[in-house]
DNA sequence: AATCGTAACATTAACGTTTATGTTACATAA
DNA sequence: TTATGTAACATAAACGTTAATGTTACGATT
């Protein structure tokens, strides 16, 4: 486009000494003396000179590129573990690619194939909720570096970072108990998946500690479609009159502050909420909602931190469980 | 990894035919038969082949990959305009490259020189704020496909998809005062930007067109700590008690409202308050907020379309702005 | 029948690196 | 002294594509 393409044969040509000379000073080799390196470092900053990626990576197989597979970008937990993804990836000099599925596996294993041509040297992914598909990333972690964060699938040989997703929902649910409530609601998300299936669990075993019949009734699961959550929300406030409500995903707070103001319920005197968020508003919604919160940016950076160290070692049948903890921020949608 | 890497060549010997008429057969070329075609196809998806991409990348000069440079993905606006962006990609088989700047333009130039050596075919951006840089952009736009959203930079020979910055902020003041108030602050966000310029021109002259002085008294400038903001619009009611608050960035809803809080101030009683913002939660807040909207989605929809345009004309000399129309979404924050 | 055009392939040279394998010159060891 | 080791470079072969150029066979044209 400019005048001719700075590469290492033009260096070399310059420096009046071979391409192999050239390569290997700019990749500070032992072999090249310090005076060469210098002639080659200085010229290649003076000419501008940066390596054309495409054939080093053809040559390399090293594409300083990792991926991100995640159900969405528009969503609080994942715009902010891509954050601590791409920070420690700078870090690293590496590249992000992104790829949304849309909760879609079908375009979730599309993408993931797409990847295993050597476009990535690794992938970081957040499984799609619409399915379990345990078989195919047993096959897959065999062919690149992947790490799984947040949304997961059990026994893999690889790197898994979870929050305490039972904990933090047992501890949510006994919080409810503690302000009074003996009708807790539980709005179902990630059903098929490990994360959504320990928040239901962390859920009942709160109730049985605490000799609370569980009621199938009470469940809720959610759909894709706004205003059909809040006739589901409005539909069990009037068949089953439930004085509590936890949602165990983002998604249902809209439905349910929605609901509950059609219904004229108020909160948190005709029924306590909380739910699982990353909002940032949640202290000035009306009211302010009490939130189990998800270390997103820490998990982003772990995931990430997590998979260089795949990248570094080779050796990627390491694997390992990290749990992070999330958070109990108690307001005034909980207040007894 | 696996067994040996299926690439041409392996096709080429196991059809008995030339590497070039596997590569032309691949690639649809008329000078192929359709029964060679046929036979290339059925093997290559038998031995489940995907071409190499740097091999193509670098012989081709073509990425199929795209960049994205902006200051946060973790932001209502940008995570939106990153999935509008992402969806027109994948509709064309683009990869997507995603880089924070954190508002910072030495970044943002270091990660833009990073992809001027064929890493990627084009690049979508949206400018940082703590600086105003014509001139390395000026330059740039002559060397790689370039198109920008939202925080663009004037009088530039490429793309600009923006936003009606100023007539959306002159309805916004107007329907302050419509709303009865005479002393309306503005919180000033993208000083150095021709967008942030631009909504506080349309406030200036809607206050110009009703009639009322304007007062560099209530204009607030946007410092980087959440409590700085607070202290320094606490201050503000101190000592100039506005009856309305135009705030030009979503980052000053949270300390407004936790301000008023602190002053015992009720929305929209004792102030009326509106901002720019694509929170989707606006809705529920206490009490709910009066914002203009960006339509963030199409932003970047339209912004990736005209990345495609320049990409399949080449001829990048091209120069359009698109100006798409925010949204005035009036609730209780600004109720007469 | 000789010529030409062209459909359908093959040969081969790139693209810009990295790296395995030479090749020197010179210091050191035996 | 000769052999040996090694520092510092050069030569050349990959990596997997694409594309410019060659080749062949065969039907159409004159």
């Amino acid at each position: 486009m400019a005048s001719d393409q700075v590469n290492i044969k033009r260096l070399a040509q310059e420096l009046n000494i071979s391409i192999a000379t050239v390569s290997k000073a700019l990749n500070d080799s032992y072999e090249i003396s310090a005076k060469t390196k210098n002639r080659v470092w200085d010229l290649a900053k003076a000419l501008n000179y940066t390596p054309n990626p495409a054939a080093s990576n053809l040559r390399s197989h090293k594409t300083k590129t990792i991926a991100v597979i995640i159900p969405d970008v528009a969503n609080n937990f994942f715009s902010l573990a891509i954050k601590g993804i791409e920070e420690v990836a700078r870090i690293h000099g590496y590249h992000v690619l992104i790829y949304q599925t849309h909760e879609d596996t079908e375009m979730e294993i599309s993408f993931t194939n797409s990847l295993l041509n050597g476009r990535v040297d690794g992938i970081l992914t957040s499984v799609s909720s619409n399915e379990y598909n345990n078989d195919y990333y047993r096959d897959l972690v065999k062919k690149v570096p992947l790490v799984f964060f947040d949304r997961v699938y059990e026994s893999l040989q690889t790197f898994k970072i979870t929050t305490d997703d039972y904990e933090s929902s047992f501890a949510a649910t006994q919080h409810l108990l503690d302000c009074g409530c003996k009708k807790i609601a539980f709005l179902f998300g990630l059903e098929k998946l490990p994360a959504g299936r320990a928040r239901f669990s962390g859920y009942q075993d709160a109730l049985k500690a605490n000799e609370i019949d569980f009621d199938e009734q009470l469940i809720l699961h959610y759909e894709n479609l706004e205003e059909q959550n809040v006739d589901n929300i409005e539909q069990l406030f009037q068949q089953h009159h439930p004085d509590g409500i936890f949602s165990s995903i983002e998604e249902f707070i809209i439905p349910t502050y929605l609901a509950c103001r059609n219904m004229s319920l108020s909160i948190p005197q005709d029924v306590k909420v909380l739910s699982f968020s990353n909002l940032s508003s949640a202290k000035l919604l009306n009211p302010a909602l009490t939130t189990i919160t998800q270390p997103a940016f820490d998990i982003g950076h772990e995931a990430a931190k997590c998979l260089f160290k795949i990248l570094n070692n080779k050796g990627f049948d390491d694997e390992q469980n990290i749990v992070l903890k999330s958070t109990l921020i108690k307001r005034t949608s909980t207040n007894c």
